[in-house]
DNA sequence: GCGCGTATTCTCGATATTTGATAATCTAGC
DNA sequence: GCTAGATTATCAAATATCGAGAATACGCGC
């Protein structure tokens, strides 16, 4: 497979390597990532030779590379200073404590076109849902998505939409009454969408000076669900979003004062 | 500060700049990288789009940068795929089940000339550990990093010590003594060297093919130890060890498999 | 809304770097 | 030790980067 639509030139060159380790492709030849990327192979060891003494990728069995510890090393600086996760991880924590069935909790927002889990928690009996830290989703299914979909408007959503294939008219206009809704109600429920057995509700998480566009969800067994659950869920959810954002403000105004110190 | 002495070419180019964002300094301003690169603004706002634009960056509130989710995203295919990471996940959880104290279990290995723990795991009312999955710690104290530096020898040995700042000959000899000694024990202890009040357990974890230089711990409260918990330990570490290197041949094997076929 | 100061992108020729075919070297397995 | 495959070195041509300065976009206060 030859990919000569984009270019080869910056950090675009080290990055098109990159992203091609995958789940299921977690290592590979140099010989496959000459094929993949359609370049000759002195290029492509010297690129490979670059990652590897930067701690970007490692040498495996085999002749095979792989990603290297220094994404790990980064992961763990994003986790202790990202204001959304800082601020949103003890609260993660206390809200599946406190729903009074096997759940879990997610923390989410967008990269790109699509829709990463950045934090998440779990009670002990509890299914793991397909949402999980680091893994990117669509952004047009499950309601951790749709409660972030929902909070774009104009040029962005438009792009978003392209970008997700909703392509169909008909689909596309279902979506946006779908997302108006949302918007109203303040909290997006879906039931089998992402996970078929689970069901999901999530609520906005914002904070505009950080630009920050994120969602908080509650995910049970759709045969757990009552009455009464659902409406402890969907206040415990209202109230932890609103614990993140005051505690997002409160991290932001001690950088201002950082900053101006 | 200006860092004149390595070059500005390739990877390193970006490699540099990305390096800078740690717990301390998680984020920057265009204008604070510009002094710390000693490169222009306008060769510095270059760098910091494409870094942006491949989500290796992202802008902050106050016209900052930090490192962006696609680290996120490369750590969790890296804690789905990586052999030494697949293997040990479950090992260290029932390792601490197993041991009769408060404890933590650390799964570390090389990184350059530091040790960085890539997978722990704690019970309920144990103190964290100073290893914590990503952080680099030194190589030359620690009964986890003990435990990796006496797998190495000759050269190898030779570049981590110097480039750890082991250069007192006195200071020297006495660690090649010990690493000699945890050598033929085959277990490193050490008791308030990295944090104060706790005490490390750790053996040898290896892999020939997949180049894999690594090691097990268990670290518990000091004043909590009794001597039969230590003989406990230290034969829980040994067969656990041992079931990660015999997990890790199974990957192996599956992987030579694959590529034949 | 309007204006202002700051943040960010654009422009473009000189210059250093990347490129890639080939040769040389290293390495692991036998 | 030998051999096949993996990796690095070489070098002239092609190309991208560099950086100063101009132009533009953005956000905030009025």
């Amino acid at each position: 497979m030859i990919d000569s639509s984009s270019d080869q030139t910056g950090f675009a060159r080290y990055h098109q390597l990159l992203s091609l380790f995958t789940d299921s492709s977690s290592s590979w030849t140099v010989e496959g990532l000459t094929e993949a990327l359609g370049r000759p192979k002195s290029s492509v060891y010297r690129v490979v030779r670059e990652l590897v003494s930067a701690g970007y990728l490692e040498s495996a069995a085999g002749a095979r590379y792989r990603l290297g510890p220094a994404y790990i090393v980064a992961d763990r600086v994003i986790s202790h200073t990202d204001p959304l996760i800082v601020s949103g991880r003890p609260v993660l924590q206390s809200l599946i404590a406190d729903v009074p069935l096997p759940c879990a909790a997610v923390l989410a927002r967008l990269f790109g076109s699509r829709v990463v889990c950045v934090a998440d928690a779990r009670t002990a009996g509890s299914h793991a849902p397909a949402f999980e830290r680091g893994r990117p989703m669509p952004i047009n299914y499950g309601a951790t998505s749709l409660a972030i979909l929902a909070q774009t408007r104009g040029n962005k959503r438009e792009r978003l939409l392209g970008e997700a294939g909703v392509t169909d008219p008909a689909q596309r206009s279902q979506l946006i009454a779908r997302l108006n809704k949302i918007r109203k109600a303040g909290i997006a429920v879906t039931t089998g969408e992402v996970d078929t057995q689970l069901t999901g509700w999530a609520v906005p998480v914002r904070h505009r000076q950080f630009a920050i566009t994120a969602s908080l969800s509650v995910v049970c067994a759709t045969t757990d669900i009552t009455d009464p659950a659902v409406n402890e869920i969907t206040a415990m959810l209202l109230s932890s979003a609103a614990l993140i954002e005051k505690h997002m403000q409160l991290v932001f105004a001690e950088l201002s004062q950082a900053n101006t110190s």
